[in-house]
DNA sequence: ATTTTATATCGCAAATATACGATTAGAGGA
DNA sequence: TCCTCTAATCGTATATTTGCGATATAAAAT
């Protein structure tokens, strides 16, 4: 193939697949848990709650903060991070909207 | 890496982390896009609608039905597709109350 | 100034995913 | 029976992801 063919779809689309990829991968559902239930914001806690490497641990906060998902802050040695909810609420409004408002109309089964 | 450490990772967790994966390609977005649209359950239609050879998209329709969010059923020599809403609702769900129940408390910004 | 602590980044190896053409399989129709 | 049409699968090239150790960076502590 040589070439991913993203470019061919609309940009909601590719927007939805970006989130969707974002928490493709149990790891970062588990950061996200994480940082849903502590109010404050964690960085290395993760490390030691996840069983992968910090640098595994950092790339995928990386994969997180670049999809929007988190936000990242400096504060003093370590980082803070922190569900970015704004962003949440936007892609589960548009799957939502994807979804269940043709559910209705469709519901009975087919095939 | 070597080793994908999906394992070390709880049930619910990987299965989060499955169902955003089918989804994590625009292609499949589109796919279930058409399927959503369509009161009926479609096949070839959707090569003719997708930018991609007939061979990828029936592989990802396969990827779509493996993940359990659609549904496939043999009709003739053609194949009948159509989403799988129980599947979606479950997901939805289990998406809802891990981030929406949590962000009640957690709404005031951190970092 | 040196050492510690906390993170990010680089480089690499292995696993997966993406895409397509070619081939296969099965149902109908000529 | 032979051909056609539809869809799945195989083989393969390339791209991307995953994971880790090693290294770099930067602030705090000694």
């Amino acid at each position: 193939m040589a070439i991913h063919k993203k470019e061919a779809f609309t940009q909601k689309e590719q927007d939805l697949a970006a989130f969707a990829k974002a928490m493709a991968h149990p790891a970062r559902i588990a950061i996200l848990k994480v940082l849903a239930q502590r109010n404050e914001c964690i960085c290395g806690e993760i490390v030691d709650i996840l069983p992968l490497a910090q640098s595994t641990v950092s790339q995928h906060l990386k994969e997180l903060k670049t999809a929007g998902l988190i936000d990242g802050s400096i504060d003093g040695p370590r980082s803070c991070y922190c569900i970015n909810w704004k962003a949440f609420e936007k892609f589960m409004g548009e799957f939502s909207f994807l979804f269940n408002k043709l559910k209705v109309q469709n519901e009975k089964a087919c095939c």
